[in-house]
RNA sequence: UGGGGCGUCGCCAAGCGGUAAGGCACUGGAUUUUGAUUCCAGCAUACCCAGGUUCGAAUCCUGGCGCCCCAGCCA
């Protein structure tokens, strides 16, 4: 069975079709939960798919949902730049975004019930005797003496926790289930911590006492009638207390928690943290460097969202963790960009090619197709006269017959143009060379005429046309595959791996006339060379353009090999 | 055994008791005015290991081994 007559499966849509079929549902209802605290990242575009994805597939519905509930690290510009990268990926929540902060009033009255019910206490320990009392992972903890203070004590000390009486740390509201379960989330988890001064980007200085996630979560999800609450694996260990909070108060609503594994990505970071300190320490050029893993960052590199989207269906969904190669990801940008990238020609290393034989006051435009293989992109006019640019590695003095490109003394095939000879080469007083001479043979367009046969096809640029442009080359992030597992291993940081060839600018490039039309995030071939498409900084005189992954290169691999 | 998970080709991943899909990577070869694309062919007698059940096991059972996660008033 081929991928594209397979529709995705996996084992949570296997769930869902027996829930479905059983009749244990009758809708979908999936959530994408992310905490406003940083740039989403591939990753999450993982979760992003699978949710809307299935929301897709099963006429049901995802909703975005902010989960903010620690309004100290949260803030309007991750709210944003979370909306935004959704959106571009293509996904839509309609009217159905929601943040966790909607519900405070509904978790607190819940948090009142459970008080009520004898199932949650104020606890005075602070966080250090929390921990004490918590055990380890193989010792049980012991109960809080706060325990078994009596309803009415608990819910006078809740209101005035939410009021304002105490300070921060001084008070918790926790569950009261079992110290001594062999399932820490289980023993007495925290329910409610005090935070003052803190203006949460949603609900201001409404609220001192702000609900904890693995609290919080199974309560929005049932509010918000969801039926598949997905999530990653290290949230197994809690689902107990999920299902325990929803099994304890009245929201009769009970969605079923999901987990699959994360995303590894080689030669990559993929935690906030990390990709947090790579920002803020300057590693990088801001969320949205296009070295980053981010979906601003891979956004700007140039990957569409059709990449994305084929990389996510072709990494697939399972409980086992593994680390996806670098390749897969680039295979589906190429595999995407072939398609919709129309091509161009330029010269990044120039070498300046005076054609003798050609007249030097004449000018050809000459038509070229903007996809060899696709008609139905048209062409655009590229000027030809006496003066070109080639590619400095295009060109050698002496070369064996595998060099398929321009040696002197023989002659070469130009990208949708004649075929030029080298005649002579021109060096400087240090023995660089300057430039070559070549001599054009009229009537060589379209065909080889009798006895020529060039060695190859190399790109080119009119030297009195081309267009001066700023060209980056981006590449993998970190010099090693798996820069978390090494940093451990040798007991460094990360960042000591980080690739000093992630980046280079180049300044003199040559671009032909055309890309000066480019709009910032357009997408072309540089054939021969690799996909690159304009920068945000393109525009307004200036010409910048990223370059997204190279074109495949068997040549280099040869000539890897042979050294 | 403190508890919870995972282990199928170099990487990802189907498989759900009937005799190992697919993608990436890799290796050949064809076509090519991108050393690109496209196309064809090859690529696990084998499913962490060892026993067992069965006519038949990657799939069931038992026992091992390896790896990951959990002791935030983070999510």
């Amino acid at each position: 069975m081929s991928e594209t007559t397979n529709p995705p499966t996996n084992f949570i849509r296997q769930i869902i079709d027996e829930d479905l079929r059983s009749g244990k549902r009758t809708n979908v209802a999936t959530r994408f939960p992310p905490e406003p605290n940083g740039y989403l990242h591939i990753g999450h575009a993982k979760s992003i798919v699978l949710n809307f994805g299935i929301a897709e597939d099963y006429n049901g519905t995802c909703n975005l949902r902010f989960d903010d509930t620690n309004p100290g690290k949260e803030n309007m510009e991750f709210v944003e730049a979370i909306q935004r990268d959704v959106k571009w990926l293509g996904y839509s929540w309609d009217e159905r975004l929601y943040y966790a902060s909607n519900y405070f009033q509904n978790l607190y009255e819940f948090a009142l019930e459970l008080i009520k019910n004898g199932k949650a206490y104020v606890c005075e320990l602070n966080a250090e005797q929390t921990r004490e009392y918590r055990g380890t992972l193989k010792e049980p903890g012991k109960d809080s003496p706060y325990r078994s203070r009596s309803v009415a004590e608990n819910l006078d000390l809740f209101e005035k926790m939410k009021s304002g009486e105490f300070e921060d740390g001084t008070k918790v509201l926790r569950a009261k289930i079992d110290m001594t379960s062999p399932n820490i989330n289980m023993r007495d988890p925290v329910l409610y911590r005090i935070r003052h001064g803190v203006i949460h980007h949603q609900t201001g200085a409404e609220w001192c006492i702000y609900p904890m996630y693995d609290y919080t979560h199974p309560i929005s999800d049932a509010l918000e009638g969801i039926t598949h609450s997905l999530c990653t694996l290290e949230f197994e260990d809690h689902r107990p207390f999920y299902d325990w909070v929803l099994d304890n108060i009245s929201v009769g609503c009970h969605p079923q928690q999901i987990e699959f594994s994360r995303l590894n990505l080689e030669y990559t970071v993929m935690s906030k943290r990390k990709l947090t300190q790579l920002v803020s320490e300057g590693f990088v050029n801001g969320w949205d460097d296009p070295r980053m893993p981010t979906l601003a960052g891979i956004r700007r590199r140039g990957y569409t969202p059709a990449a994305m989207k084929l990389f996510c269906q072709r990494i697939g969904i399972t409980k086992s963790e593994g680390i996806v190669e670098m390749e897969l990801l680039e295979n589906c940008v190429r595999e995407d960009l072939n398609i919709i990238a129309p091509r161009r020609m330029a010269v990044l290393d120039p070498l300046k090619v005076v054609i003798t034989n050609y007249p030097a006051d004449q000018v050809e435009q000459l038509t070229l197709p903007n996809h060899p293989q696709d008609e139905s992109m048209g062409t655009r006019l590229v000027p030809f006269c006496n003066e070109i640019y080639i590619e400095q590695e295009d060109f050698l003095e002496e070369a064996n017959k595998k060099y398929k490109r321009l040696v002197k003394g023989d002659c070469v095939r130009l990208r949708n143009a004649y075929i030029i000879q080298c005649d002579e080469v021109v060096k400087d007083d240090y023995d660089n060379i300057v430039e070559i001479h070549c001599s054009y043979i009229p009537d060589s367009i379209g065909s080889n005429p009798e006895g020529i046969k060039p060695r190859g096809v190399i790109h080119w640029v009119s030297a009195r046309h081309g267009v001066v442009a700023e060209v980056r080359l981006y590449d993998r992030l970190f010099a090693v595959a798996a820069p978390d597992a090494m940093a451990n291993k040798e007991d460094k940081a990360f960042t000591d791996y980080l690739s000093p060839d992630s980046l280079h600018t180049l300044t003199h490039c040559v671009v032909e006339p055309s890309l000066t039309d480019a709009q910032p995030g357009d997408s072309y071939q540089f054939e021969r060379q690799a996909y690159f498409c304009a920068d945000l900084d393109h525009g307004n005189g200036k010409v910048v353009f990223n370059r997204t992954v190279t074109l495949r290169d068997t040549w280099a691999k040869i000539e890897q090999k042979g050294r």
